[in-house]
RNA sequence: GGGCCCGUAGCUCAGCCUGGAUAGAGCGGCGGCCUUCUAAGCCGAAGGUCGUGGGUUCAAAUCCCACCGGGCCCGCCA
């Protein structure tokens, strides 16, 4: 009956519709409504402006709307992010997948869902095998984190991989067989780790691809018999098992494509093949569940399964959703595509070694420089990183970066503070008594019960920057609040300040923020 | 050739799904505000053919079609 909420205004297009189906004049149904929803406890005043109804909001209202929590969900998520190859430092590409892996998981967990973080290691790919071989033929380099040491190798590796690609590929198969390089590559993702642990990155279980690999014969096997695949008789592709839609699953030789490894691992997500075990670690993050040859057999059973991973991967994800839509009609298959971050002039690759100077690391480290605390430094970049639609391309900017004014995490967060100061000068206990509301404070008000449409959207179109924009919006009305009116010794205004303090908080929580006391 | 994403103020973006009140922020530039709860802040003025052209509608930044510009993807590679 309503359609947009902006806390005491509704926009009435209903009335229009209305209008139209009827036959009769929407400011007339404008009026109705409004009488309507006058009559309301949580209502004061409902009136018509311009064919709108503008709604004001009663004490009773405001009580009741702002203590509004989402229930329980009889739904369990498996959300995959970073899953970043294990031969590398994190740049800022991958920290924008883990921010927005991180915070997508917040806030399916917010709404009540079941969630389980899954991180993906491909310690049986390409890239590894390079490192790997490299590792072999020249030793280790000089440096005091492995993953940049391997990293810095890669490089190297790459421009030889030509003339070499034999004895590479001679190397993966062993790894594939021997497992020789799984030990080389837990040194490198133990180091990656640190920069997860520094950026309050978290998974439940990491999965390894070697691991995984123990259910592709089942798995395969199931996948024909069940007729989700099938065999290509002749032409090009003669001899290959394919999806329906003619990509290559299993190659003439019998070895799966990466396609057909990824459609394993994300069945094994939802239950349909079972069996990989797992070992509780403790790794820089804290303690995780590492998928090991033996050890406690562990399964997710998820319902909606939501994978991180950039863009360009689009059409390979496009065709795993359609085969799991065959096989579980009922659950969900979500690729949240992110643009990359880039370079005004160049893309960060890891082959190329354009990542150097724009590690993960490197920018915490700027900005611990710059701004001088490590929470505001992360608070920075954190919402630097999430205030654009994952859609978007970002151009990396330091300035930008590590801004501390305007909209930014800074901002965010000394509106915080400054809500939190005023509250704790205030002596009270717990949520002040509302009585009366003003217009004032009926423009911070709106804010405050607005909260939940934008953490909706942020759950339903998979966007953290729903939640940076609201965060935004809340805050540039309290410290317009807040130089407009005195709260100290007035009970209403410190109602209105202890919930700006307490949504604050709360977003920037979502945004996987640690608030600071001071600043 | 086919497909996906982006195009809104000098710059960086929000709004588009679900059409409706004078298209909103920040940065930069201009002018104000600290003996009063944190000035990392607030207020004011300036700045817009919402890529272009059609269409649908009482009403289009928003929906549909075509085109233009930028990025990406389309291998039995990974």
């Amino acid at each position: 009956m309503i359609s947009k909420l902006r806390g005491y205004e509704w926009a009435s297009a209903e009335a229009f519709k209305r209008a139209k189906q009827e036959r009769r004049s929407p400011i007339e149904i404008a009026q109705e409504i409004a009488s309507e929803l006058s009559s309301q406890d949580w209502v004061e005043r409902a009136e018509v402006v311009n064919g709108y109804v503008n709604v004001k909001l009663s004490v009773e209202g405001y009580k009741r709307w702002l203590k509004e929590r989402p229930g329980k969900k009889d739904k369990k998520v498996a959300i995959e992010y970073v899953s970043v190859n294990p031969n590398k430092p994190w740049h800022i590409g991958h920290l924008r997948n883990a921010l927005i892996g991180q915070v997508l998981g917040n806030v399916y967990d917010y709404h009540g869902y079941d969630v389980v973080r899954l991180d993906y290691i491909d310690d049986l790919g390409l890239q590894v095998a390079q490192s790997y071989w490299h590792y072999l033929k020249y030793g280790l380099k000089e440096h005091p984190r492995m993953d940049w040491a391997v990293g810095l190798a890669y490089v190297e590796a790459a421009q030889l991989f030509e003339e070499y690609e034999k004895e590479i590929r001679e190397i993966l198969k062993e790894m594939e067989e021997k497992g020789i390089a799984r030990e080389f590559v837990e040194k490198v993702l133990e180091h990656q780790l640190i920069t997860a642990a520094n950026y309050g990155i978290k998974h439940h279980m990491r999965v390894f691809e070697s691991d995984i690999a123990r259910l592709f014969d089942r798995t395969i096997a199931l996948l024909k018999e069940k007729g989700f695949i099938v065999y290509q008789e002749e032409g090009e592709l003669k001899g290959t098992w394919t999806t329906k839609d003619g990509k290559v699953v299993i190659r003439s030789d019998g070895t799966a494509t990466y396609l057909g490894k990824d459609i394993v691992f994300q069945l094994w997500k939802m239950g349909w093949v079972k069996g990989i075990r797992f070992v509780k670690r403790k790794d820089p993050t804290g303690e995780v569940w590492y998928s090991w040859k033996e050890g406690e057999e562990k399964e997710i059973n998820a319902d909606i399964v939501v994978n991180v991973i950039g863009m360009e991967q689009s059409l390979p994800q496009s065709q795993i959703a359609k085969l799991v839509k065959e096989i579980y009609p009922e659950k969900e298959y979500i690729h949240v595509a992110y643009q990359r971050v880039r370079l005004k002039d160049k893309a960060f690759s890891g082959r190329k070694g354009t990542w150097v100077g724009y590690s993960a690391d490197e920018l915490l480290e700027e900005g611990i420089k710059r701004i001088k605390s490590k929470e505001l430094a992360l608070a920075a970049i954190k919402f630097f990183i999430l205030k654009y639609n994952p859609s978007k391309e970002v151009i990396f900017d330091w300035n930008k970066a590590l801004s501390t004014e305007g909209d930014s995490g800074i901002y965010i967060m000394y509106s915080y503070v400054r809500a939190r100061s005023v509250w704790r000068k205030s002596g009270m206990g717990g949520e002040p008594e509302l009585r009366e509301i003003d217009d004032v404070d009926r423009e911070l008000g709106k804010w405050l019960v607005a909260a939940k449409e934008y953490w909706e959207k942020a759950l339903s179109y998979h966007d953290p920057s729903a939640l940076a924009d609201y965060a935004l919006e809340l805050a540039s009305a309290f410290n317009s609040y807040y130089s407009k009116v005195r709260i100290l010794g007035n009970e209403n205004k410190l109602f209105f300040t202890y919930w700006t303090m307490k949504r604050l908080e709360e977003t920037l929580n979502l945004l996987g923020i640690d608030v600071v006391e001071e600043m």
